[in-house]
DNA sequence: TTTAATATTGTTATAATATAACATTATGTA
DNA sequence: TACATAATGTTATATTATAACAATATTAAA
């Protein structure tokens, strides 16, 4: 879909790359070494560029993974409510889209009188490929 | 409710002691500080105490704070199916008990074929206090 | 097009979170 | 008792993330 890349700075588009051809999620570290070669060379150029890929939807933190992933949902980049599913064998990583399940999570109000427009679920369980096993 | 408290061990009940009287989620390190008196002298005691109480279902993280609060709800003990409520002004946080809300997530299943018995779901926004501010 | 505001980058140091490895002690159970 | 399992103690280290400050680039008015 392409949507804002074309405004995304050096740092943040050599890191959006990376982890958007990654086929699994990345740490930050593992992304700073693998683009030292292209001159980043400190922790701090690498979360930066997160933070706002980030804050602008291109990416999604899996934050009982500590690592980072492309979104694959572009209605992320206004909603800010994701749902994923992570494999606990073999630690693989997808993005949920649905539809019913979103609209589900942002109806929701509990008793608090608290409301919600931003929401982060995941999912656990086995993959396909690892249930077989 | 009580259930296995009685089995837990030394460094375990202090820490979860300390968790539950907290009005607030505690951080590891900010546990290491508040029972260092009590002989708890190193973060891995700490860590290996949070790694059981959590496994039991004493305690849960709240994976976007890296922070840990007590159970609010017997029930997940069992079930591992956790969902939070966060202000993201005062940073409180609420364990939500819906009884609905848990039968639909645990029900849920998508194109992928995976099966999930666990979740983790968080819900951000401002609570009642924080909105009239 | 100068000017000012804002965003991004570069760099060094350090803070905060979490685990590895190994030795010892306690607890439960046959 | 004797064995297995769980918990503890201790030191060192790995991993994740931010503070502080200086410089440069980009954007949008004036
Ligand atoms: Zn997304
Ligand atoms: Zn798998
Ligand atoms: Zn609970
Ligand atoms: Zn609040």
């Amino acid at each position: 879909m392409m949507e804002k890349q074309l405004n995304l700075s050096k740092n943040q588009k050599i890191i959006f790359d990376l982890i958007d051809k990654s086929s699994e999620p990345m740490k930050a570290y593992s992304i700073l070494f693998n683009v030292q070669k292209k001159g980043i060379k400190a922790p701090l150029q690498v979360y930066r560029a997160l933070d706002k890929l980030v804050e602008i939807g291109k990416i999604h933190k899996i934050e009982s993974r500590n690592a980072f992933i492309a979104c694959q949902n572009s209605s992320c980049q206004i909603s800010k409510t994701t749902a994923f599913s992570i494999c606990e064998s073999c630690e693989k990583v997808t993005e949920i889209k649905d539809n019913k399940l979103a609209k589900y999570l942002t109806n929701f109000s509990d008793n608090t009188g608290m409301n919600y427009k931003k929401y982060n679920l995941e999912f656990f369980g086995l993959c396909k490929k690892c249930k077989r096993k």
